[in-house]
Parts: C-alpha cells; sequence; structure tokens
DNA sequence: ACAGATTATGTAAAGGTTTACACAGCATAG
DNA sequence: CTATGCTGTGTAAACCTTTACATAATCTGT
C-alpha cells in the first residue's frame, strides 16, 4: 500500500489489466471509456494510492498547474487577504499558488521570469502596479497575466480591483457632509494608477459641491507613513491649512495622523482624516480610522477566476472588473471646528 | 531571439555544435567540460535564451525545486514576515514556493498532501502546530519537513522558533521589576506547545522571585482576541483581580484590553499588559503595548535553510533552532496602583 | 614508443504522462 | 452478406532533461 516509491500509472494499468492509455482516458475523460473498464481502473487507482506525477503532466502538457503571484512586498498588510482569494479559487480549480516579491528590485522580477520561462507557471498574478521585467522580455512571451489591487501601468493587462473614484468619492462625499470645504488630498501620483483615480473621485466630490480645487492642498505621496508626515509638514510650512486629510491610503493617513499629533493636534477635533483600504491596523489606530474598505477576498477571488478564464479560453472576458468599495465610518472625522463652537 | 515555442537543450545543442549532454554538463558541472566548449555553449544560451525546462528536469531529477509552505491563515499577522524570510532564503537556493493554508480544515489538509504525493513539492514547511493531515497518510511518506513559529505537536519534525521560555521569562521579569506580584497568565493551552512553554518561563520567573504561583489567576485561552476579552470577565466574575496580565500572544493582549477598557479602565495605570509577538499593530494600540518580539524574518530564513540541508543531507545537524526574542518596551506597563499612590 | 590513466564528448535510456493513430469488435444500413 | 460507422482499447511517440556507459583523444610514466 504505502512503498518506497510512489505508484505510477503503470502499476495502476497493471493492476486494472488495462492498457496505461485507458487508465488516463479514465481519470480524464471518463465518458470515453466503459463503465466496466472505469470501475476497474479506479479500484486500481484506490488500491495503490495513485496520484499522476504532476511534473510528467505538466511536462507533457507544456503547461503546470501553478499560478505565479508577484508582489512587490509580502508584507503588505493588503497582501494577505487578497492571496486568501487568490489560493481559495486556484486550489478549488486544481491549481496551486506560486509565490514571489520583488521587493521593487528589477532584478528580483528577472529572477521570477525564470520561473514563468521554464514553464513552471502557467499564468501570472501582478500584486505590483508595473511589470516588475525588462521591457525587452516583456513584450516577447508573457504568459496570461492578471493584474490586480492596482491596474498595471505598462502592459494590458486586465485588471480586477476596487473602483478607486467610486471609493475616494464616498470618503469625500462624507467630509463635505460633515461640513468640511477645504480638503487636502495626500498621496498625489503620476505613476500609480490607482491613486489617480483616487485623485479623480476626490476632484468629482468637489465639484458636485461646488467647491473650486485648490492645488496647494494637493500634496504628492507615494503610499507610505512617512509620505504622509511629510504632508503634513509641507502644509504647515505653507500655512495653507485644510480642516481635513483625505489620505490616498491607510498608510498615508497614518502618517498624517502622526504628523498632526506631533504638532499637538487632536483628531477629529481640530483636523478630520479619511484613509482608503482598510487596513488591519485601521480600527486600532487612535481615534480609529474612517477608511474605505477594499474587498480583498472578493478581489483575490475574481482575479484568479478570471486568470483560468484566460488559461482555458485564451480571451478575457472583460479587461477590468472594478468591485464596489464600502465606506467604514469610525472615529478620525468629524465636523470642523468653525461648525462646533 | 522570441521564438513562439522556448528554446530547448537541442536549440542550444545544435548551435554551439555540441551534443545536447555536453549542454547540460556545461550547465551543471562546468568543471567537467573544455573552456572553449564552456564558452560556446554559454553563447548558444545567450543567443537563444534557453532557460531549462523546470518540469522535465524535475520529471528526471524525481524532485521538484518548490517547498510547500502550509499555514493555518494565512492572514496571520505573523504569517507574511515568516514568509519574507522563507522566500528569501529558497530563491536564492533556486526554489520557490508554494503556499497553502488550512484554515484548521483536515480536508484541506489532504489536498496539499497532493501536492506532496504528485512530486510538486520536495519539501514542506509547516507553520501550523499540528501536522495537518490524516493519521494514516501522515507516516507514510512526508518529505523533509520543518515546522516554524510553533514546535510540531503529533511529528518527530525539526523546528525554528523564538525561545519561548526565555521570552516568557523577559515579560514576567519586567512585570516583576516595575513591582508587580500578581501576575494573570491568559492563553494557557495543553495542546499548543508554544503557548506551554510561555507557561513555563512564566512559573520560572515567578519562582525566581519567590512569587507562590496562583492557579485562579491563569487563564485558558486559545490565542484569539476573543479569548483574551473572556479571560478579563472571568477574572471580573471570580474577583481574583490581578495587577498586570501577562498574554500569551499580541491578539490574547487586544483582547484583554479591549476588555479592561469597556470596564472603565485605564491602562497601565490600573493595569499592566504584556503581549508576544509583536505584530503590526502592537504599535498602534493606545497605549502601544509592551510586547516580546519574534525574529520573524530570521525563523523564516533558519528554517528555509534547515530544510534545504536536510534536502540534500538527509539529516538535520540541529532538531531544534531556537532564536532569540527581544523585549519590545513600550507603554503598556507601568509600576502597579498600590506603588503609585 | 607504448601501456595505462585521464579528460572531453557523444549515444541512448529513463523518468511518467497524454494522445494521435491504428485496430478490433460489433451494430446498422443497404 | 458486405460496406460503413461507432465504440472501446492498445501501441507508440512525444514532451525535455540528466546521466551511465562507451568512445575517442590526449597525457603520463617508464
Amino acid at each position: 500500500m504505502s512503498n518506497s516509491t510512489p505508484a505510477t500509472i503503470e502499476d495502476v494499468a497493471r493492476i486494472a489489466n488495462v492498457s496505461i492509455a485507458t487508465v488516463s482516458r479514465a481519470i480524464h475523460m471518463p465518458e470515453k471509456v466503459a463503465n466496466s473498464t472505469r470501475l476497474k481502473v479506479n479500484q486500481a487507482i484506490a488500491i495503490t494510492g495513485y496520484t499522476t506525477n504532476a511534473m510528467a503532466r505538466s511536462l507533457r502538457l507544456g503547461r503546470s498547474n501553478m499560478i505565479l503571484v508577484v508582489a512587490p512586498d509580502i508584507g503588505d498588510p493588503n497582501f494577505s487577504n487578497i492571496l486568501i482569494g487568490l489560493e481559495n479559487e486556484a486550489r478549488s480549480h486544481g491549481y496551486g499558488i506560486l509565490i514571489g516579491h520583488t521587493q521593487n528590485d528589477a532584478q528580483r522580477g528577472l529572477e521570477y521570469l525564470k520561473f514563468l520561462n521554464s514553464n513552471q507557471a502557467a499564468g501570472l498574478i501582478l500584486f505590483t502596479g508595473i511589470l516588475p521585467f525588462g521591457h525587452q522580455t516583456m513584450t516577447a512571451r508573457l504568459p496570461p497575466s492578471v493584474g490586480v489591487f492596482e491596474p498595471v501601468f505598462n502592459g494590458g493587462i486586465p485588471y480586477v480591483g476596487v473602483d478607486d473614484v467610486a471609493g475616494a468619492r464616498k470618503a469625500i462625499d462624507l467630509l463635505i457632509t460633515e461640513g468640511h470645504r477645504r480638503i487636502a488630498f495626500v498621496g498625489d501620483s503620476r505613476t500609480r494608477l490607482a491613486y489617480s483615480r483616487r485623485r479623480t473621485g476626490y476632484e468629482a466630490g468637489l465639484d458636485a459641491a461646488g467647491i473650486s480645487p485648490d492645488l496647494r492642498i494637493v500634496l504628492e505621496g507615494d503610499g507610505t507613513i512617512e509620505s504622509g508626515r511629510l504632508a503634513v509638514e509641507q502644509l504647515f510650512m505653507r500655512d495653507t491649512l485644510p480642516t481635513a486629510f483625505m489620505c490616498v491610503n491607510d498608510q498615508t493617513a497614518i502618517g498624517v495622523m502622526i504628523g498632526l499629533k506631533a504638532r499637538g493636534y487632536d483628531i477629529p477635533e481640530d483636523f478630520s482624516v479619511t484613509g482608503f483600504d482598510d487596513v488591519p491596523q485601521a480600527v486600532f489606530m487612535t481615534p480609529s480610522l474612517t477608511t474605505i474598505r477594499q474587498p480583498r477576498t472578493a478581489i483575490g477571488k475574481h482575479a484568479m477566476a478570471l486568470l483560468l478564464e484566460l488559461l482555458s479560453d485564451g480571451e478575457p472576458a472583460e479587461t477590468e472588473i472594478l468591485l464596489r468599495p464600502d465606506l467604514v465610518v469610525r472615529n478620525s472625522v468629524a465636523a470642523p471646528a468653525r461648525f462646533r463652537r
């Protein structure tokens, strides 16, 4: 029953007294094989404990049952929940997940490219906003790929994520409803599509409320805590203070809160702050952070489903799947000071 | 240069005007091949952009270059940093990482067992404290495996983690130094080895300070936030209050803090709390949590190194690698109330 | 100068699977 | 009764490597 070496298809064939071709067919095209034979084969499989050797299968088929997931940083708090969605969907279709992180290092990207070239992965999920590979190789031979969490900047790759414009709109609408009119946007970026979409939502919200945008309170940022802190410093330097900070993500919001607290201000009494993502920390902040929730597990699930579809059909049914973001109201937003005294 | 189908070893051989055997040797045993030949082969490889087909290689060699990492929950905040260490070490040795999570579901475990049986993974890193597979299969044919983060309960598997006893000792010593003598232990467990080791450290600390242990303030728990909250409730019910809570992990500590705050107490003024792990949230709590840091990336790195050693040597040099935990002093610990008034 | 050792390379088998093609048996239609 | 088609199965090739074994060429020591 449990030999030292795993049972092969040949062992099964011998026991079932059929050819290996029939065994293979009994497994993969059961309708092509007579009932009685199928029964014999199944019994033989049970006896031997046979599982098909994935290596041999992949070699023969010319494609593996692994999906490569590349993220810039595995430690990103958004990563794990998306990964759960990806993994569940993949596993239920017989696929496994291979993991890599680039740390924004091109060299790393190339190493993962090798996984792709050597046929170890049939498809690619890109967590980073850009193709982490050199440009020449990139166009050459990329397997079916899907971008996730952040639209892919430099390649025509289908994308699954949240509706950034709508999400940002929910945040800005909340702030406006509370009475804010001078609202800073922290985390503007030309290279990160998700961020620029969030800015679009921000501007649409201002516009709808008849507030003319003020570029002096639109701050650049790369989504790090430090960039949030820096933005606060800049605003105080320039003396162009808003009453609320709409941040491009939660990390930035954390940075903003740190910056404001360091100057002795209270949140939300003196300034309101919103984030985006709803990372696990958000609820533990003081005050807890009002933010926009990404349906992370759902994103992962949809992305993997789309990729698997690509793998079988070849053509993507849709080029972009946008999920609905939800406003999570906590304690970092209140009416601006002038309304309360 | 970039054909539709990837270059094979045969293409390289043809261009270099040698046999495929020589190409293979030039790649894997360069010292066995003449300098001039090696040069030709390398040029041919550069021209074709050849990468060896991992499937064919694994099939021939009878072992893959993938390591399966199984965790009970990918979302665990401890997971990602360990994963980084695992991944870096694996990649630098040409291995890739395959990911699975069981959600404590035996059925899931079996599915991952298939990955192992079908030769897709050469080794196993177990993040969960128990072998997630059925018992019969378990003994049958398990590949080289290493437990990580939590000792493996039901199998003689080498383990890499933190020195739980020493870590717990650091926490209890801090509390005692601050003047606490009634210190609760929250998160006792018979099945989780890491937790029981931490309790050992707790008791050693009490003993060294000449404090006789009081079982009424040793509370069971499974390491969840809820279990921490529950423990507080129980203590208030029984009216056997400590002045400090030493918690088996940060999640539990968070639960304890929630429970105490809900009853209107201040931390650390009324009660001190310590955690274990130093999860990313710990620093964002109010008050920020004094805890024991797990060197997570280092744990991952050592675990993978040990596994790779196992894969080549067969015999593990050591059966347990314990890394040094560090005390991280933040704001959730202070002298007990009676000392301060 | 020659036996024997050493070095460099080639030939071919093996690893486990899938599948095109061939074939046998049998039913159906003419 | 023969031609035709269908169904179920088997044979063998192919996928791409690695490596044991064989062979050819060169070197070493006498």
